[in-house]
Order: C-alpha cells, then structure tokens, then sequence
DNA sequence: TATGAATGAGGATTCATTCAT
DNA sequence: AATGAATGAATCCTCATTCAT
C-alpha cells in the first residue's frame, strides 16, 4: 500500500474528525486511546490500527472501507453493500451546520444502547424506558429520535451489520496473504471477547427473526451475502492464486459459513465440548484439509 | 426383529389405545387413518408404519421407545432422556378414572395449539388469549391447565423435543444399515415439510432463548444431547462394524451437527442458493467423504 | 287504548323485568320509584307513567316502543329505526343465562357513565380513566367491554338516540290530539331540565362532529330522521284530520326543526334575552301561525 | 357616498399597504388581483371590490369598518365591537420600525393555518406541529408567537369572527335597500362556498364549545351580539322606512338567527334534502312572508 | 426571529392472571 | 372442568412546552 493511500486515509480520518465537531483530545478520550498516539496517526508518524480505524468509522459515522479507499462502495476484502439501505448515508452529507454531530451522537447512543439490550436481554425484552435509563435519558427522547421502538431496534440492527463489516475490513485490509487472511477472518468472528459474544447473540436472533418474519429477510440477506462474499473472496484469491486447492468456490463458501454458524450456536449455547478453542481448531482443521487441499 | 417383539409393540399400542378412551375406529380417525389398517395392525396381520407409532405415542402421551420396547429408558437408535423432567410423565400413571383421557387431551391440544402458535408467530409473541382461541376455549381455561404461559411455553417446547425424538425412534427403529440409517436421519431432519420447518422454527428459538438465557440452557442441553447422541452412536456402530472409515466419533459428530444446523439456518431464513435440496446434497457429499472415507 | 293493549304492556314489561334477574322489588328501586306503585302496574290496578316506561326500557335494553307494540319496528309516534345497527339487539336474545343481566348493567353502566361525561366536558375531554372512576372501576374493566375509548363513545351516542326516542315514544303514546302532541313534543325536547340540557350538549357535539367527519353523518342522519319524521307524521295527521292548515309537510318539518335547533343553540350558548321560556313562547307562537294557520 | 369618503378610503387603503412592507406590485399579487386594478384603486380611477376591501383588511391587520371610516368602532351596517379584546390592536400601532410587517405575516400566517385546521379537522385535533407544517415553520416557532396552544386556537378563533365582519361590512356597505341587504347578508352567510363551509364549521365548534365551556361563551357572546345586530339594524331600518312589515324587530332577529342557523346545521351535517338552495329558498320565503309582510 | 433537542405529564391499550361461580 | 368478569402492572406513544443557541 502506496505512501498515497496512506496520506489519503490520514486526511479522510482528520476530515472526519473534524466534521464530529470534537477536538482531536476529546476524541482520542471518546476512542479511548493515548491522545499523542492519534495525534501521531493523523500526521503519518504512526499508523492506525484496526481498532482506531473502526472506532473512528463509529463515532462519525462514516464506514471504514470510505475512510481507507474515499468510497462506501469499493471492494476491497469484502462486498460493498448492495444498496444504500443497508448502511448509514453518504459522510459527505451530515455535519457542516453546528449541533448535527451531536445529534448525529445522541442517535447513535442511542442505538448503540439499544443494541446492547437486543444482545443481552433479546430483541422482544428491550423496553424504551430501559434503553433512555442507558443513556441517561427520557423515554421521549428516545422517541424523539426514532418514532418507535421497532424503527429503533431495525436502526440497532443495521448498526450491528455495519459495525462488523468495519471491524472486518479494518482487520483484514493490511492482510495479503489469502490464508492467513481467511485465519484471520475466523478470528475475527469467533465468539471469544464479550462484544463478539454480544453479536452472535444478534445474529442468533436476527436469524430466528429471519425464519418467522419475512420483512426480515431482506436485513438479513443484505447484511449475509457481505459475509459470504468476504468468505468467498478470500477463497478466490487463494484458488486463483494456487495457495488453495481446486474447489468450487460458492459450495465451499457455504459449507465454511454453515460451519462457522453451526459451531457458533454451539458455543453461544453453552453445549459441553463446544468451546470457542475448539471451535478455531475445528475450523483450522477443516480449511487446512478441505481448502488447502493437505 | 422377532415376532415376539412385535407382539409386545402390538400390547402395549392396544393398551396405549385403550386407555385414551376411545374407540378403535375414533382412533384411527384421529390418526387420519383407515380403520382397517388399524385394526390389522392391532392383530398382527400388519406392521405399523413409522409415521403410525408416532401418531399413537403423540395422541396417547406415551414415548415411541415405550411402545417399541416397553421402557422410556430404552437405548436403542436413539439415547434416552436423561432425566424425567424432559418427557411427559410414565404411560402407566395417566388415565385410571374416566375423563383422564380426555383431560390429557385438552391439555395435548392446548400444548399442541401453543407448540404452532411459538413455531409461527415466536415465542414472545404468543398470548394466551390466542392459545385459547385456536383451542376454542377461554383464557381461564388454558390458565386452569397451566399455571403460567412460561410453564405452557416450556410444555409446549418439551412436547417438540419428545416429538422429533419419537419420530426418529419410529422412523429409524427398523434400518439396520448405519450409513443407510445416518441417511434416513438426515432425512428426517431436513426442514422439507410444513411440519419440519415448523420445528427447525422452534429450534432457532431455543438457540436463541439458550444464548441469552442460562436456565434455558438446560432444556436445550437436554435435547441437544439426545441429538448428538444418536448422530454420534450411528457413527460409532458404523465405524466399529467397518462400515464407515476411522475418525473421532465425538469430533465428527460435532462437526456434523454443526453443519447440519448451520445448512439448517440458512435454508430457514431463505438465504439464495440454499435449498433443502442443497442441504441435502452437502451433507451426503460431507458423509461420503469423511465419514465414509471414500 | 283497550285492555287488551294495556294488558300486553304488562305482560311484556313483566318479561322484561324477569329477564332483568332483578326481583321487583330491586327493580322498583333501581327505577326510582316505590315498590308498590310497579307491582300496581305490572297487575292492572294502574298505568305506567311515561317516565317508568322509558325508564323498564332503559334498564332491561328493550326499546319502549317494543313494551307498548310488542315490535321495536312498530311505527307510532315516531319513526322506528331504519337499521338494525341504530339500535341495541333484540330484546329476546339477551339473558336466559345467568349473569347477563349483571354484564348488560355493567356495559349499561359505562355506557351511562360515559354519556354524561361526553354531555358535561366534551366528547374530546372524555377519559377512560375518568369513566372507570364514574363506574367505581377500573380502566382495564373499561377495556374489557369495549376495544377502544372510541368504540364506546359512539356506543355512548348511540344510546343517547335510543333514550331520546324512548322517552318520546314513552311520553307520546297517549296523546291523541295533533295540536297536543305538537306541543307536547316540543315540551319533551326544550331544554329545560339538567337532563334535557345534557342532551342537547350531545347534539351540538354530534352536528359538529358530522360537519368535520363523514362517517358521523351517519349516526346523526339516522337519529335525525326519526326527529324529524316524529314531527312529521304530526303534522301531516294534523294536516289530514284538519286540525292544521294546509302546507307543505316536509318543508314545514324542515323550518320547524331547524328553528328548534337554532333556538336550542341560542339557549344552550347562554345568548342573553334566549331562556327556554322564550324558546317555547317563539315556537308555540310559530305554530300557532305557520301550523294552525291563525 | 361622497367622493370624499372615497377619498378617504384610498388614502387609508394606501397607508395600510405601505405599512405592510410590501410593494403595490407584490401586495397586489398577494391579493391575487391585477396591479393595474389595485393601482386604478389607489388613485381613484377605479372603487375597491368588497372581497378588495377584505383581503386588504385581512392582509394589513386593519378593519374594513376603519378603512371605510378611519374608525374601528363606527356603527355602520352592523354592530361594531363592545370591547377591544374581541379584535386585533389598532391599526396606528402596527409596522414603524421594518419587520414588524414582516412578523406580523408569520404571525398572521400561523392564525390562518391554524384555522383552517381548526375547520377542517375540528379545535380538538389541531397539534402545534401541525400548524408549524402548514406554515414550513417548527413548533418552536409557533409557541415563538403564541404562549399556548390554546391562545393560538382563540386567536384563530377572534381572527375567524373578523373576518366575517370584515366581509359584511365591505359587502354591505354600498347596499342601501335593507330588503337587498338582507338577501345580500344572507348571501354572504350562506355555506355555499368552501370558505364559508370553513367558517360555518368554526361556528359548530363554537356553540359546542360555548355550551360546554362559560368562558367560551363571551368570546361567542361577543361575535354573535355583532351579527344579531347587523340583522337587527337591518330590519330596524327597513321597519323605520316602510319596507318592511310592522313586528318586534329583537323577536324578528331571534327567529331569523334561529333559523339561519339551524339551516345551517342542517346544511353542515348533510341532511337529505338540506341544500345551500333550499336554505336560500327557505330563508327568502320567511322573509317575504313575515318580515316584508306579504 | 427562529429552532433543534429535550422532556414531563399524561393517556390509551395490552395482557397475564385471579376469582367467584 | 370451565369460564366470564375483572384488574394491576406495565408499556408505548403523544404532545405541549421549555430552553440553549
């Protein structure tokens, strides 16, 4: 990656800063990182880690694939979003008259909260009064925000596809060798830290949502194909490449997702035997023997 | 099998029959069956179908390795619940004083009407008031039968577990051959029917009630156990009678069940290119490759 | 009027007031009047006043016009409702078992509750909450007769038509003498006493109501009807018998009830020198002029 | 009418506009009229229209009674106002410093939006973001003006009896024939036109309102004692000058009130065969027969 | 002058559950 | 065994109004 790119995502990431209307301090402090380091990352003497890059994407509410190509749309490691309503608007649009950063960050407080909730009570047990206490707030405020609970929830929703998508290409971007990046991939997924625990349990559920509510379906199958096109992609590569063996990309895509999705149920369930660990060595094994081809 | 097995299959059915209170020919119109077939079968001049046993055991409250084998706690095909709380209470208790048949059966009807109402609308949208309307009965009287919509809920979940359990024991009871039986398992499994999907429906929900509910752990733990148990005593017949190649028969059977609940979700919410046919031709293309070693 | 007639009254008011599951004397109170005057009436030795006719109609849900013709289509007096939907169920169906009688008052009562409420503050200042106090109940009870707070304000006005007309009908019935009954009506309608003023509180709610909502011009067109052809037929009697002189009987009925109404306005807004005494003395001299022809 | 009268309501007509900050040309456009009209006007070439008269009195905040008199309080055709509550602040005090005009159209512009709404959707469902919809504004901007709601919805209501006073009085004012005159001030008052549909329905709300309420009944005590005596003087003058018949001309007003308005309920609320032509035909022929005395 | 954000005070409705019959 | 009536306890949502900017 050119010295140009990198100058770019630099001046993207301070354009983005700047629109939330926060000094680079009280957003180091929002980040929760070392202010001198995002100094250094914003004048090229250091670069920014995964974790900056999506927790800047977060807080602006801009999408990490913008801030590292200057496009929502390009493909990189991963789909772009097929339409625009699966994702937040265009970065150029909000901010630029004073106050819509920190509306734009009540919203997402918000949403944030409510996503919480949906992960750690379930989607049905999220009361509107529970999520204003979150933030501090009152139950019309949050109705200020969104005009009904279910319109939150959705909103939460999308909120959760676009933040793993983040966290997905700030993770793999740096990552050229097919392999390792499907390694990494995985790990990026296994329901080992709290958050990762606190999506499963999301998709867990949009999944139920998906098989009785066919409204539901289309969230659901946006926010999918992006996974499987990341999966899928990996795997091109790594066939075109000669790294992997010869398989039939889309069939292998599926099985490795219904893999990962099977052996992710199992470990949100709690099932004895079924541990996050095995579950990595489970999937290792799998793509050292059926992708690699050993 | 001996005669004298079946002879005993035809006791028990007779005296299962029997206590249900009704007639010969009622029953079989309950079964949605020819009376005569019934009849032969009651005599010995016919077999019982699969579908026939789990039909009996479903509308007079016994389990199918009662029928099948005279005890709850039978392991045969299948393993056998490990403690009482997850099956309905022993045959012999039920009906000694008239009305006690059709007691059980308004209180079948009720689990079975909230059963369908959870598999289609979601457990957190039942309301007893529906439960009670497609009984053609009152609120009060579900109430009368249960003491809390949690407790019919969790009857109703129990009843699907017995169900598909009973359905495996019937429909498997008489393949021999493991990898024919591992096939016809699969078969059984497969969300193709009305029926199956409605019960691929509930299982979502029980994953998703299992993430974020400890104590609901334990049902699905229960369940999930008898699953995997029969997967994993089907692989280990068949790899210690050579049928199958030489693997770890815990492993596999994780991996099997995995994928085969990752196949499940996808084809539950509709994902594109994800069929019941693909599901089906994944996992046999899986089982012939490593599980038969070919 | 002959005995046969007067004994059918008895026999039916007898029937009403049976199916009320009230004794007579619990009835005889509920109404308001002495013991001994209603069991005089229900045996012959005396006749029902107007006042107690409307009254056994009120409580036990029958239309007076039923009590004294046996058929609540009877046209008298007045006019009897085009459709069934103006006017409560027929008198037959209700009670036979019980508690009926008790969930009739219980609806009656609310019903009752939320008239006076809409007569005092304002259909739009009605609360549920306000209701269920007037009840002595609560606002869950409220709901439970009726689905919505809309529901039972229409039902609320609908009574309101039904109670005018009885106590027309009730109070009409005996009158022979166009002339009289001209007057008489006029007496019935001014809005002289609290009940009365309550009343006409109603119909400006209900003009108003159907000036803004198409869907109330169809309450208001039927109950309007009735007045008007109550009116009518008098004065086309009048016309007939010679009593009045000659004119157009619609458009006489047109100007009659329109002057009505614009009087009642002027008394119900409290327009100085419009007292009700003024209102009768401006109408009877009306009809002296316009009706009688002097 | 002397063409010093005329003169100076031309001259009262240009102080108004040029108060108003608006160019002739934009006033004009505002009018909806021709400039060349308004100019001719202005300049004594041409008379202003009654419905001129009124939209300027409506758009400049002034009186037609003070254009055509220099005096809000001259008695000319019909009552002029017992208190100044009951109109807008005299004209002399509005617009010196620039922008008063200006506030004055958005105040203006929230009266009338929320009247109409009062109108079509009745006082009671009339919400403040409503009325800032209809104007662009926010409702910041509403409760920026008005204190309450409440004082917005009697403004609109003061706003609405001025404006029909204002149409009387440039309507009337050239009429010399009181027999004219009271077909014209019937005409004007008729609910033929969407406006007068409007304002008839305002009207409903009042009498319902000031049934209800004793505080509404000033505010209608007042507008009605104004269109009583506008009737009243009418009648007087045609009694005084032998055009009409000899009667008690306050007994007079009640009834041609009282019928006015209960034909105009009758209209309002879409009677079958109350039409704004029967109601003319009616009205014409109660005049012809107890007021000219034919 | 204008307004975006916020919120307190309602207010209708839902619904599991109880209880007398 | 069954149920009609009743209700307490939520819970979502509305909306006028305030206030900092």
């Amino acid at each position: 990656m050119s010295d140009n790119v990198a100058d770019d995502v630099r001046g993207r990431a301070r354009e983005a800063i700047r629109r939330s209307g926060l000094s680079q301090r009280q957003f180091a402090a929002r980040l929760g990182i070392d202010p001198t380091k995002l100094s250094k990352s914003l004048t090229g003497t250091r670069r920014f880690t995964a974790l900056e890059l999506a927790g800047i994407a977060d807080e602006t509410g801009v999408t990490v694939n913008w801030l590292l190509n200057g496009r929502d749309d390009a493909e990189t490691v991963s789909a772009a979003p097929r339409d625009s309503s699966a994702v937040r608007p265009p970065p150029a649009s909000l901010a630029d008259h004073p106050g819509a950063a920190r509306e734009h960050n009540r919203k997402l407080q918000i949403i944030e909260a409510a996503w919480t909730l949906i992960a750690e009570h379930g989607y049905h047990s999220v009361r509107v009064a529970q999520v204003a206490r979150a933030c501090g707030t009152s139950s019309a405020t949050v109705h200020y925000h969104f005009p009904t609970l279910e319109h939150l929830l959705v909103e939460a929703l999308r909120h959760s596809v676009k933040q793993a998508f983040d966290r997905q290409v700030a993770g793999l971007h740096t990552v050229g060798d097919p392999y390792e990046r499907l390694l990494r991939l995985i790990e990026l997924q296994l329901p080992g830290s709290d958050r990762l625990r606190l999506e499963w349990s999301i998709w867990l559920q949009v999944w139920t949502a998906a098989a009785l509510n066919p409204e539901m379906r289309e969230l659901h199958a946006a926010s999918y194909r992006r996974w499987h096109e990341t999966i899928a992609r990996t795997l091109r590569e790594g066939k075109e490449s000669g790294v992997f063996g010869d398989f039939d990309v889309e069939e292998m895509t599926r099985r490795l997702t219904a893999l990962i999705d099977g052996l992710g149920i199992q470990v949100m369930t709690g099932m004895p035997g079924r541990s996050v660990d095995h579950m990595r060595d489970t999937l290792r094994s799998v793509i050292d023997r059926d992708v690699l081809g050993h």
